[in-house]
DNA sequence: GGCGCATCTTGTCAATGTAAAGATATGCTC
DNA sequence: GAGCATATCTTTACATTGACAAGATGCGCC
């Protein structure tokens, strides 16, 4: 026979690596990393429960692309910030604002535990990211030491209060409701 | 028989919930909170796969009181460092201390989806933590709005440099192996 | 001395991750 | 266009886990 128990549905999913990578992204915001189940996602996409192995060997090596993918993003929205404004402001908002907008993405990219840290996909996709945040400190305090430890502070700033933001950390009172607005203001303190 | 199967185990532990606690600290420092396991928790304290559920109910039980004594922790590691020197850096430097000398606990604390994040004794514990913060710097900029900017500023800082260094997101060549002298440089910039 | 209750064990079940082996489609070669 | 190698997906199976229920044990209190 030509067709699984399900009727309609083709033995081959044409798109399958593509499906999971979006499935795991509604699954993880609606529950967390901590959640996500390879199972839940076949049934997302339609396949059977040992379809994801095929691509991407095991759970760990699943989310190996998908934090390669969230850090491609991160680099390719860094970049076309720096290139609409050349602010270093807008940049921190970009990523404090990326954070938000693919949380799912942002918190398996800084958890490698999760995945393989050792990755070349990744390793080049978190450089590139990490790369696209430099070229605005770099522009914005040039040479040397005193510009390595501007950069290092920019980035911790902006990932706390991203990570602090993502975990409900902060109260009504301290941040409101306006995120970019109040990311603005905290970042104002380190330039 | 009053001996269980494995001789010289009494019936009953005597501290079990305090050992269940201290397991779970090796744990996750040995392989994450992700790969963390009621039954292997059980398996160190030596009693059986269902005790643990007696003391927390469930999984997310366990990581409820894990949490809960880590915001405990570092509130009083906070306020020591207050009452001994009345440094807003070393409050700074003193959180960073905390994450890498307790990241277990840290590492649970501000990922809410995985315990109960509206338990009362939690949320009790963590706001006496947020407290221990806002005296350095309250009084450091007294007053208003400026001193709560600052405030987020500060926290958001030190929480994004901590959690990018447990992540292992900076290289050697940023940030060197001497983490006080690099957390201190970089709480710096936004002081 | 006995009773109540907290503590811990044993047994069980559904769900999960992973592996192995088989089924099906796709594309390349001739 | 026929046949075959290979990528893709399914089925089956197994160990591990979290959770629940029921029973065993012993501590403390009257």
């Amino acid at each position: 026979m030509t067709q699984a128990k399900t009727a309609g549905r083709p033995y081959h999913h044409g798109d399958l690596r593509r499906a999971l990578l979006a499935a795991a992204a509604e699954a993880i915001e609606e529950a967390g990393p901590a959640a996500l189940s390879l199972r839940d996602l076949a049934r997302r996409a339609g396949v059977s429960h040992a379809a994801p192995a095929h691509h991407f060997g095991d759970k760990a090596g699943l989310l190996t692309a998908f934090a390669a993918e969230g850090f491609e993003l991160l680099a390719a929205a860094l970049q076309r910030i720096w290139a609409e404004t050349g602010s270093l402001r807008e940049l921190g908002v970009g990523y404090v604002r990326f954070a938000v907008d693919h949380r799912a993405h942002f918190e398996v990219m800084f958890r490698p535990d999760l995945y393989h840290r050792d990755d070349p996909e990744v390793l080049a996709a978190g450089r590139r990211a990490r790369d696209a945040l430099r070229v605005g400190v770099a522009a914005h305090r040039p040479g040397g030491d005193e510009a390595e430890r501007v950069d290092l502070a920019a980035w911790s700033m902006v990932h706390g209060f991203a990570t602090l933001w993502l975990g409900g950390a902060f109260s009504e009172r301290e941040v409101g409701d306006d995120l970019e607005a109040a990311a603005r203001e905290v970042i104002r303190q380190v330039l």
